[in-house]
DNA sequence: CTTCTTTTATTGACGGCGGAAAATAAGCCA
DNA sequence: TGGCTTATTTTCCGCCGTCAATAAAAGAAG
């Protein structure tokens, strides 16, 4: 396990230098004067800030000088360098074990996944230990240190004490996973649900950069939903939130797994559609890629399944927006495969069910690439990373 | 228009007096100790930003020895002292305005109403001036200032600018509320949605206290619902939030006024409720009061309606919790008056449709005086106050 | 009745963060 | 080479909140 990097901290110990950091990474490279207008700063404090981030060689100034404006003396933009620190994240579905290695700017160097032959808590641990390990010397060939592994677990997450509360997936029970995984890789262990995790990579660097609020939606096996509000992922009072997979849309509808019936995971989750189509076609398709395959052929059922799934993502979508009143939405997921299915339906039933201004929001679909997940992993991580010393945020009231 | 006070302003500088002060208002006397427990400071910046707040008669240390503990010096608790100032709140309603004159703990000390004749305006703004200067006159007998006005409207109302975008009550579009209010009655004015206001009344002096995730639910003409997330109330990034009513319970429900079918309004609102009652009993009951008595007769048909309502209410809180995880959910509203006709349903259908730990979620049904949506006004004229000079607090990424 | 113990409140020195203003740097343009 | 403009840095400076004593106010112990 290449070289142990003793808890190597991120050189910032006043919120300012912390926020200011987080501003460089998600807006890329800005002036000085820049930073300060979009944290609130006066010019001074972030030369002072940015000092010592310079120094540690978490920032740099951006030598690709861009088009000059002409007047006055030219800007000298900084820009955070990811190839100074790597991360590593992994992500635990009930088959498999997804794997990536990125940069401090979250961009993926590497990406591996391995099966899952075992779901006990010590089998998982030996193959996550066994993926970190080929990607940790991967890094060592790079002559970069990893400084955290983040690992995104679906379920119920508690993400301060490290421990998987409950996983139907995997079958877990208050499982310390942030510990266990740190005794054996050596790594600085971040572990958050999966959700939560993909919206923090959206909200530092994707669709959700600069906003405060908005929410993710994931379509694939199950339905999930990321939520970020006042600038803030959700994680909720018990730890979970965002259910969107289980909001109801028609009482009348098929049975659901959770007991209720027409929960929208109940009609948009792959297996929901794969049952539907064989129901209304008889034609025993066997998993998602055939359903697709049998409505591209245009299969009147079949696209019809997946009209029913677009319905119900988008009133899903709408009763988000109804209550929160996000900026966007942001819409991902390996469902997304089928999405010239239901992109329409969603659009038009969310459109229907959104109520006054709430339909000001803006609905985006964004593909997500397999390692996407793990991504998100490693983006919880670098956010512990940056984090570390940073703690003390915790507002109660007001 | 009794003496003016020119910008009575709130002696609290620093961040963490304004914390402490809004600590020691919210869990009543404490002593210094226990402040800077809850604050998260350190005791002697308690004692340091008491002292100024203490001198300025904002704060006053407690007489009422209290139970002691025995051992040591006798602990000094802090109180807010309610009568050192009051504030006036007026809830603004289609046909009616409601007025309360508060102290700073939100004590309400009178109340008032007066018919609306006419929704201008022009004609709202000389009633509430109206309103507001018997108020004065009140508060003037009592010899104390009065320090702030705060405006409850419901519709989509911009706080910040103190402007009122859109009341479908009202049919206002884009009105300076604030400012006009300011001009007429010479006091600060705070404008905000009447949910909203109702929120922050409850996270400050009611059942909210203490909590950082929770839902405010209002049940009669319409149904509304004020959210806290991470410690503050949701405005959503367009000015609307909360938008239960509207949220689909049934797509073959009955028409809503939106335009969609079976939303929560649609089945649970007032109107909804008669409408229903008519239809199934032929009774011609006119309004709320009657339907309520015709069900208390039990008369089959009438308590169907509101077991329809009360479970379309319960689903509707299923859904928030699904999405948001909070730690509690008040009901409140006039529609309350019903309460006995509809409890059961709410709880049973949260309790169907709340997925995993949601149903940890506690909920609450707190009757609602008549004053109370002015209370909530006055609170949100509290919060302005306190937080006149403390704007700096914006935290965007995160 | 004095002294000790225990807990709360206060005080004063201190460090450090972030702001304001002024100085400096670094180009373009005459 | 000045002059102009804009970016960055420097140099104080105020002020908040912590730290480490210290005072205060009892009851307990002797």
């Amino acid at each position: 396990m290449s070289s142990i990097h003793p808890a190597e901290t991120f050189p910032a110990n006043t919120p300012a230098a912390s926020q200011i950091f987080t501003t460089v990474l998600s807006h890329g490279p800005l002036t000085r004067l820049e930073v300060a207008r979009r944290a609130g700063l006066s010019p001074a404090a972030v030369t002072k800030a940015v000092r010592p981030l310079i120094e540690a060689g978490y920032l740099v100034e951006d030598v690709d000088e861009p088009a000059r404006p002409a007047l006055g003396r030219p800007a000298n933009p900084v820009r955070v360098d990811g190839g100074r620190a790597l991360f590593i994240g992994v992500k635990v579905t009930g088959d498999e074990i997804i794997g990536v290695l990125t940069d401090l700017c979250c961009r993926i160097r590497v990406a591996r996944h391995t099966p899952l032959p075992d779901r006990e808590p010590k089998a998982v641990l030996t193959s996550v230990a066994e993926l970190t390990g080929e990607l940790l010397t991967e890094a060592a060939d790079l002559g970069v240190p990893v400084l955290g592994l983040g690992i995104a677990v679906s379920g119920d997450v508690d993400r301060g004490a490290g421990v998987v509360r409950y996983s139907p997936f995997l079958e877990w029970r208050d499982v310390p996973l942030a510990e266990l995984a740190a005794a054996t890789t050596g790594l600085p262990v971040t572990v958050d649900n999966d959700v939560r995790a993909l919206t923090v990579a959206e909200q530092w660097f994707g669709a959700g950069v600069g906003l405060s609020d908005f929410a993710v939606v994931t379509v694939g096996a199950g339905i999930g939903c990321g939520l970020v509000v006042h600038g803030r992922v959700v994680a909720g009072a018990h730890g979970v939130a965002g259910e969107i997979g289980h909001v109801t849309v028609d009482p009348a509808g098929p049975r659901c797994h959770c007991g209720n019936r027409g929960c929208v995971e109940a009609i948009a989750g792959d297996a929901a559609i794969v049952r539907r189509i064989r129901e209304t076609t008889g034609v025993e398709v066997a998993d998602t890629a055939e359903a697709v395959a049998l409505a591209h052929q245009g299969n009147a059922g079949a696209r019809e399944a997946y009209a029913r799934a677009g319905e119900a993502i988008g009133r899903g979508i709408a009763t988000v927006a109804n209550l929160l009143g996000p900026e966007r939405v942001i819409i991902s997921g390996e469902g997304l495969a089928a999405h010239d299915l239901f992109a329409e339906q969603i659009r038009d039933a969310f459109a229907a069910a959104a109520f006054g201004s709430a339909d000001r929001c803006d609905v985006q679909t964004r593909p997500l690439p397999f390692e996407e997940w793990a991504r998100g992993a490693a983006a919880t991580a670098i956010q512990s990373f940056i984090r570390a010393d940073d703690q003390q945020h915790q507002h109660q009231n007001r």
